[in-house]
RNA sequence: GGGCCUGUAGCUCAAUUGGUUAGAGCAGAGCGCUCAUAACGCUUUGGUUGCGGGUUCAAGUCCUGCCGGGCCUACCA
């Protein structure tokens, strides 16, 4: 048995996510922890919630609320929106945890002691008005370069220029429209990445399986111009991690905090503290390769915006603590969905987002369209169009209806028992082995994490039911040779309770639902195909499912293509 | 500006890493079946692989120049 230690990329607190988001890391990640779970394999399944940072603050201002407060009660909704998509994790923990704190405190000491921190002192934007300093995209202007009114200080939007806040003409904080703005002089932490740099090279260079989309960008911080550059780990705001050496004070640092990409992947570690502190158990021996982890394959699922920090901060945060700490094996990363000819966007609130999804239909709808479609090679589109036209098919005609009319035949034939009696033929071997090589295929994607073709291998599974159910004919054979129609349809039955199995990572409720009505619990990985699809013996009693996948109608499609077009608030 | 990814059938995607005649699903057309959610099965029409050069016995795949789409560019996360 393995042991698979999985985490997905963590949610930012400030609102819910869409459906780009959850493709991006949590979706894939939880199909890939079911089917490792599946196979009878120990799964440590991790997720939080991403809780600092400028965002977070000025998302809490805006609800009029305290920023712990407005955290706690975000991290609640996401905690229960996860629920409703099904996302299996052992602990959905927060990066705000008392565990994530020492953690990260404690990193930054071993960093400290080992050389690789260094003080700085830069001039940076303070807003009178705000009380803070601003980080530059906080800070509006009109650019030099184009003139453009609504330029960041970081670039401007309009002409593209590289530019720093000094640069803008009569600039304003982006927060309150201030213009009472003073530059001052403050020390922050730099971790000295660029003396890692030869090391972190080394190692990705190591991982020539890697998506092509993991390395390059990797690649591209440790080589393009001086190489990879020391970055500052440590912030002016009032929430997060307070800035300590360890348990101790770290004199000059006082009221600063670490930056949100300094803590927020130590959380991956904090969170299974937090899991050990529900649930009790031992969390270093996922963690720790001194303290029995040396056997756990780790994998990290994210969208590639966060590539960097995974590839690069991340690891040599790890690598510079000098301590024996589970580095990453795979890091699978995802291009972006759009929605309808554009991105979907948080802040302007485009596109669908979770908590609206769940409302107007089940969460395996979007479980089996959002994975068959996964931007694994490119940015891939959602439309309205093909989400109705793909889950109609695949899931009502092909899964749900093969059910359908297996359990109903059957009922009205031999009533709601397995019936005895026939032998097999060479339909039903020549079916055997079709299944075999088709699950022995679907493995492979799963285990290579090819979700989209594993997707494909899965429907192509359930289309061979039918392609069995047709070419048997048992309702002709019925006239004939009642036993023989017997035969054909406890194979059917049983194709049903396979694909139960077979199906929980993609649409574990259907999954549920046809384990249910087979009235059978026996979910074990069918390594052995015939005996598989023996397990429901004659005389065993299931019932007639409701429908098990329904249709989306024209007008509920044009509903909610209408209901979802413009912004939400 | 720089770097990377990408462009294949009306649509969504493949193509064993340079190897027979570029394949699937959906949509379209035809036939069959009647157990079933008007479902299922079989057959079938669609491609000058964005455009132009080049390398090679052989190019969707490699090189090069254009054209289009996207991402990143280190203080948003």
């Amino acid at each position: 048995m393995a042991r698979h230690l999985i985490t997905s990329a963590i949610p930012y607190i400030n609102g819910i996510k869409h459906l780009g988001n959850l493709v991006g890391s949590q979706l894939p990640a939880d199909l890939y922890a079911r089917y490792q779970r599946g196979r009878g394999h120990e799964v440590m399944f991790l997720c939080a919630t991403d809780e600092h940072g400028t965002p977070a603050e000025l998302a809490a201002a805006k609800a009029g609320k305290p920023v712990a407060e407005y955290c706690a009660e975000m991290h609640g909704i996401q905690a229960e929106i996860a629920k409703g998509f099904r996302l299996s994790f052992d602990h959905f923990g927060r990066s705000s945890s008392p565990q994530n704190h020492a953690l990260t405190q404690h990193f930054a000491g071993r960093l400290h002691e080992a050389g690789l921190i260094e003080e700085v002192s830069e001039r940076q934007v303070y807003s009178n008005a705000d009380g803070r300093f601003l980080p530059d995209r906080y800070i509006e202007g009109t650019c030099p370069n184009c003139g453009y009114d609504k330029a960041r200080g970081d670039q401007c939007e309009n002409c593209t220029k590289q530019l720093e806040p000094t640069d803008l003409i009569e600039p304003r904080s982006a927060i309150s429209g201030s213009t009472d703005l003073e530059v001052r002089e403050t020390k922050h932490l730099y971790l000295k990445q660029s003396q890692m740099r030869g090391k972190l090279d080394d190692w990705i260079n190591s991982k020539s399986d890697w998506p092509v989309l993991t390395t390059s960008i990797a690649k591209k911080w440790l080589h393009d111009g001086d190489g990879l550059q020391d970055r500052g780990i440590t912030r002016d705001l009032d929430w997060g991690i307070p800035v300590k050496n360890g348990d101790a004070d770290w004199p000059g640092m006082e009221g600063k905090v670490f930056y949100v990409w300094f803590d927020a992947p130590i959380e991956y570690i904090a969170c299974a503290g937090e899991w050990a502190e529900a649930n009790g158990g031992d969390w270093e021996r996922w963690w720790r390769t001194d303290k029995g982890a040396e056997d756990v394959r780790y994998t990290q699922f994210m969208g590639k915006d966060n590539v960097p920090f995974h590839t690069l901060s991340f690891p040599a945060t790890i690598m510079g603590s000098g301590e024996p700490w589970k580095l990453v094996d795979y890091i699978k990363s995802f291009n972006y969905l759009n929605y309808d000819g554009g991105q979907f966007s948080t802040s302007q609130g485009r596109g669908v987002f979770m908590d609206q999804a769940l409302e107007i239909l089940p969460a395996d709808y979007w479980r089996w369209w959002l994975l068959s479609h996964a931007p694994e090679s490119s940015d891939s589109e959602f439309t309205w169009e093909n989400f109705q036209a793909s889950v109609n098919k695949d899931l009502a005609d092909v899964l749900g209806n093969f059910v359908s009319r297996v359990t109903k035949f059957c009922r009205s034939k031999f009533g709601e028992e397995v019936p005895a009696g026939g032998n097999y033929t060479d339909a039903e071997t020549a079916l055997i082995a079709d299944l075999t090589t088709r699950i022995c295929a679907y493995e492979g994607h799963m285990d290579a994490m090819e979700v989209r073709k594993s997707a494909n291998e899965l429907r192509a599974i359930w289309v061979a039911g039918n392609e069995y159910l047709q070419a048997a004919a048992p309702w002709s054979t019925f006239k004939e040779d009642p036993e023989q129609a017997a035969m054909q349809i406890r194979l059917a039955l049983n194709l049903i309770r396979l694909y139960a199995v077979l199906s929980k990572p993609f649409i574990p409720d259907a999954s549920a639902t046809l384990m249910t009505a087979m009235q059978t619990q026996e979910d074990a990985w069918p390594d052995d195909v015939a005996a598989a699809l023996e397990v429901l013996a004659p005389s065993h009693a299931f019932t007639v499912p409701d429908v098990t996948f329904r249709k989306i109608t024209d007008d509920e499609r044009a509903d909610w293509q209408d209901r979802f077009s413009g912004v939400r608030d």
